[in-house]
DNA sequence: CGAGGTTATGCAAACGTGTGAGAAAATCCC
DNA sequence: GGGATTTTCTCACACGTTTGCATAACCTCG
């Protein structure tokens, strides 16, 4: 019903192409453009003619070509979203708030994994261009700089969360890294921990630049002194943080708590300590950052910083509508984050002296 | 650079727009179709011309605009992922696969939420269909009767990754859930429980049926008696769970192992375990289903069946793939389970009499 | 030098839609 | 009833490609 015959110039066999406006304008018996009108309601076509064509579009089970449309209009009404990986628990909750936003706007997302590939992530930004996004969100970005040209090839506009390279972009949505890891490494203060670890990330990234300086000021401000020591690098992967805590563990004097960079390095904290039969808290408290889905499931369940994902995912796509349409919304939006506190961090197990 | 300003009829201001096939030919000083062909290797263009059309190309930033080619193709090079949500772990890495598999070739993804909505999920169908994607891929459809005018109307091949509805669709990639499941219970029966409990998804789910089913063939196997009191149904989420294992606990003669019908109601079995003070596997053993990324980081790290989420998506994409050439691959692909052995299943505490 | 054959290029028609300009028809006013 | 106004619709072009067909340029051979 929907598909029509036609008769193609010089092949024989009939081949089905979805209804056309053309379609429906013969069987209406007007111009086309009347049947385009007619469809959006314009108030140029008598509410008569409107009513029997659009009847004709339903029963033919027309639907617009948003490509055709897409073409004379200029715009897509599609966004594109490149994410490092979209298996990522973290990314996958920002990008569903992304699509609910677009959702709601009449968008359709065009998703992509780089695979934190600065290459991929290039050639993935170029087929958005092709396609004529109407805009761009990236997701924990690490290839910043290499974007500056390709932007001011495409103009297209365009919206990082949690990138690395602040103050490169104009347009982004940020956590409170400082505020968050400060609240945390003071949480375990209050508990009376002294000797609190910090495991980060790879050394130079700017969220752990700043998480860390969130871990330096709460010491600082219980005047609290700060050990060098209890300072190690994983790489945001649980794998590589149980090698840095079992190093934490054989200093002469180890740790009572780690705070780690991410949920995902906590989980493999945790997974050492359980090796060495540490409990959790009792002899050692862990506090994560991030709040993945998971980090209610461990054992013990983890405190941690969260990170409210898919709002974040939202707020960069109402960033990106307003910059779509000509405004100019805040530059760096950054959004509070928030300590939840479960049942990995308590009192350490000797009061300090 | 990439941009050229245009004047257009009656508006003063110049706009900006891409550069088109036709600014190139300007400066090539050829015709926009000798551009055309130059730009994709034709034989009819001499290298010479070719060579200095692709430069010209290069230099001004030139991309070809994918909406403008899929209105005469006829084809967007566009495939649409139906999710009930991103942010479920296994959707997600399903989701993953199918990128993979469409970047090899040169498709792009549209994504949509459905949020398990079947209104919602036929809106996102038809907004699909307006975007003309050449194929669509839904991942665990529940809403599979439904499909069936909306596709006849719109004519796109479409693969479902492990519906509920088997049999009702053409083409679809399936788990192996009675040989999993049958499996999971025959590891179960071998360290020697003799009391298994069977803790499902909401009744009547063709998923759940079936590795019900494979649950029910193993202790047949096995010669083993089937105990309907320890049959129990939750929701595939991890609340319900809890008070369905409190049920199973509460039980005269309660079950020494619990086989789940998927990873998160696992969780929720841990959960509620914990709380009870029992150990896992020493009091009682748990195995899941799905192998998420989770099972390997709870405490203990869970037995699981393994799906190959990646793989299926992938799998999904290549017939899809096949679908779009015309070809007519093999209509329902079924993946072997794997089990995935890890501690939460142990020795039932005291030998059976 | 012209017939015939390549080779390289241009022309023009699509693809399906939006939209300004203007024609035709209907309505109104005096 | 004639002109002005409004309503309703059509014409025609544009959007940026691809591609069949026509044609121009060049070459080869008799």
């Amino acid at each position: 019903m929907p598909f029509c015959k036609r008769v193609q110039k010089g092949i024989t066999d009939p081949v089905y192409r979805p209804t056309s406006i053309k379609d429906i304008a013969r069987k209406a018996n007007v111009s086309f453009s009347t049947v385009s009108r007619a469809l959006q309601n314009s108030p140029l076509i008598s509410r008569r003619t409107a009513e029997k064509i659009q009847k004709i579009a339903r029963e033919s089970g027309y639907r617009v070509s948003a490509v055709a449309r897409g073409l004379v209009t200029q715009r897509t009404k599609t966004i594109g979203v490149v994410v490092t990986s979209i298996a990522d628990p973290f990314v996958s909750e920002v990008v569903d708030g992304i699509e609910e936003c677009c959702n709601d706007h009449g968008y359709s997302v065009i998703l992509a994994n780089s695979n934190a590939d600065p290459d991929r992530e290039r050639k993935v930004v170029q087929s958005f261009y092709e396609r004529r996004v109407d805009g761009i969100v990236v997701t924990s970005s690490r290839v910043g700089a290499l974007y500056i040209p390709l932007l001011s090839e495409m103009r297209v506009p365009i919206v990082l969360v949690n990138n690395q390279h602040p103050g490169e972009f104009v347009h982004s949505v940020m956590i409170e890294n400082v505020q968050g890891s400060r609240e945390a490494t003071n949480h375990l203060i209050q508990l009376g921990h002294r000797r609190i670890a910090y495991l980060g990330d790879r050394f130079g990234h700017q969220s752990d630049t700043e998480r860390f300086s969130g871990y330096r000021q709460a010491l600082d401000g219980a005047a609290l002194p700060f050990f060098p020591e209890l300072v190690v690098h994983g790489d945001g992967k649980s794998e590589k943080a149980i090698a840095a805590t079992e190093a934490l563990l054989r200093l002469p004097e180890p740790p009572t708590a780690i705070f780690c960079y991410n949920d995902m390095t906590a989980l493999g904290v945790l997974r050492a300590l359980h090796a060495r039969r540490l409990r959790v808290p009792a002899d050692i408290s862990v506090v994560g950052f991030d709040d993945l889905f998971i980090a209610s499931y461990t054992d013990p369940p983890l405190t941690t910083v969260r990170q409210p994902k898919r709002r974040m995912g939202f707020l960069a796509m109402e960033s990106l509508l307003q910059l779509m349409s000509g405004q100019n919304p805040s530059q760096a939006i950054t959004v509070a984050a928030e300590l939840v506190v479960r049942e990995s961090s308590g009192p350490p197990r000797k009061a300090p002296k």
